[in-house]
This record gives C-alpha cells, structure tokens and sequence, in this order.
DNA sequence: TGAATCATGTAAGGCGTTACATGATTAT
DNA sequence: ATAATCATGTAACGCCTTACATGATTCA
C-alpha cells in the first residue's frame, strides 16, 4: 500500500510524471524514507491504472506514458494520509546496527560510531546542497514539496550523527575510567 | 541478513534466549528499527542453527528452546557490524506520510501534523518510562544493551515531533500570509 | 476449571531485490 | 559511429505479514 501511496502522492505534488521520472524522483527526494527501483514501479503504475487511481496520457517518444492522478486516487491518499493508524512500519539498517554496537569491544564500537559519524556529516553535506539556491533550478524542489522532507531529512542526518558521536564519547569515557 | 544480525545481536548482548524470548525483545527494545512476529523468528533461528550460527541448548519445559551464539556466528556478526557498507536500506512510513502533506490542502496538513506531533510526544512518554528505575527491574536493560539504543529512541521521538510541530507553525503562518 | 500466558510451528500470498532483456534517442 | 541516457518491461527468488494450528503450564 505505501508504494501506491508514495506514487500517488509524488504524482499529485509534481504533476503527472512518467515511470521513468517517477524512479528518479524517488531517488532524489524520498529516499530516506522510502525506496523503490523502476522494476516495482512500472508494474505498479500499471495496476494503478487498471484500479482507476492514474490515467495515461500521452505515449510519448520511446514509448513514455505519462501518468496522472484521477479523482479516485486523490480521494485514496487523502484517506490514507489523514487515516490516523499508527502504522509503526520502519525498517533502519543503520539505527539497528547503531543498535546492535554494544555487541562489539569498546575499541571496536569507538571506532564505528566515529566512522559513522563521519559518514552522517557528509550525507549532510550533500542533503545541504541539494537546499541551496544553485542546486534549485531543476525546478519544484523549492516550494512546498522537497522543503519540509528536505528539513525533515536534516535533522534526522543531524540527530544520528550526534547521536554517533556523544555515543562514541560515553564509551570512550566509561571505558577509560574502569579498563 | 538484517533480521539474522539482529537476532545474533540480541543473543550476543543479552545471553542465551528463546524464540519467544526474542520475540519479546524485538518488540520491547529494537522495534523503532526494526519488526519482526514470532513466524518468522522462529523459522530463521532454526536455520541459523542449521548453518552453525548458533546453538539449541536444553529443551525446557513446553518444548523451550534455548538458542546461544557459536564462535561462527560472533564472528560473522563482529564483520557485519564493522563492514563500511553503507547500506541505506530505510523504510519509514511515518517519514513517508510527513512527506506527502504537501499533497494536502493546508488546514489539513496542519490538523495531521498537529496530532502527529501528539503522537511522538505520547510515544516519546512511554520510552521515557522505560528509562526510568521502576521499569528497569526486568533487568540487563540498564547497562549497555538498551542504553543507547533507548537515548537514539529518544532522540528520534524528540526530532519528528520538533518537525511536525514547526512545520504545522510554518504552513500555518504562510497559509495566513497570503489564503 | 477456565483464562491467560508460554511456547513452537506451518502455509499462502504480498512486497521487494537482483538480474535479465530490449530498444529508441541524444550528445560527442 | 559510439556511448550515454531515456524508457519500459519480465522472472526468479528472498523477505515479511497474516492467518491457521497446536499444545503445555500457570494463576485465579
């Protein structure tokens, strides 16, 4: 259901868009949320549209089809969206590993938190860039869409990485003081 | 890989354990990270056992099983861990909806995210809770194990309702700025 | 004695990844 | 011409959820 979902909702904030486009929106923006490669997304696209959830446009070179959000679809998300279940769903490789660090020597685990913090830094990094006027011209990413999940995407590249870090420097400390 | 990491982790941290052990451990102490029922736990620790990951200790009564981690299973554990991988496996559908209210019309965004922001600081209660003495008593939680994950809980409640809260305050205020 | 909890399993079906496969168009 | 990119699809296999299924032990 989510990646009905995630295409309905890219398709109503960006305007009808193709599979292929569809693809990379979801590595540009979403993807710290969510991931989906194109082999998902066309069959998808295609039951959507048997559903009544998208139309296709036009076919245009190469085969493209261009896809838009019928009414049904925008009445499906809004339902999905304001449906107030919890839904705990979440998947982290990374905070489970963050998890799982204490299975490790001291020194070890040190050494990995330092290294991921690092890691957090420079996805930060780039996620800052893709904030800045230069990288905007590519057009949407500005208004509404991409500003709150880009926000959104910060903090949590902010929050992992200082919690690496004051982590690392807990271990390091109470490791010091009984070796 | 994931689910069988997670499960050497938990038996590595806090010592020998049952399938339905795990299972309450999934849910009380990693479940923000990662899920996991007893249908599938059950299933992957006796193929762990049969690829010499780990071992079935003695059959307790109602048909107990105690599982313990091998030599094998620390050391594939130990090289997963420090493996530099990236790996950005990452599936939130909270994220994913916080994403998508831009798809909204804006009162209902605000209204989503309001009550969002709700939820993270009920959710953020509970884990609190667990941090306190009076639920410490079950035991091992307090040293190590649980410790930081608990803190990286902590951090990530506080982060996504800081988020939906400003950015309800942020639509709002533009909404009222130009309606 | 009956309800709750402990304890383990299987099966069907859906979701997601990797790999395979093909061809058109554009830029160098 | 050649490489890169655009563009769509299918198949096999693995991971995960939901539902079904069973029985022992403990507590009130």
């Amino acid at each position: 259901m989510s990646l009905r979902m995630a295409l309905l909702g890219l398709l109503t904030i960006s305007g009808p868009a193709s599979g292929y486009d569809l693809t990379k929106l979801f590595e540009s923006s979403i993807n710290h949320a969510w991931q989906a490669r194109h082999s998902q997304i066309y069959p998808e696209l295609n039951k959507m549209s048997a559903d009544g959830l998208v139309t296709v446009g036009e076919q245009g070179a190469r085969g493209r089809k261009t896809y838009a959000v019928t009414e049904e679809g925008a009445r499906l998300l809004r339902e999905w969206l304001l449906a107030g279940e919890p839904s705990r769903l979440a998947r982290h490789e990374e905070s489970l590993r963050a998890f799982l660090v204490p299975a490790l020597e001291p020194d070890e685990a040190v050494a990995l938190l330092r290294e991921q913090a690092r890691g957090y830094d420079a996805r930060l990094a780039e996620l800052e860039a893709l904030g800045e006027p230069k990288t905007l011209e590519r057009g949407r990413r500005a208004e509404g869409f991409g500003r709150y999940a880009l926000d959104l995407g910060l903090r949590h590249m902010r929050m992992m990485r200082d919690w690496a870090r004051d982590t690392a420097d807990e271990i390091e400390r109470s490791s010091r003081s009984r070796p």
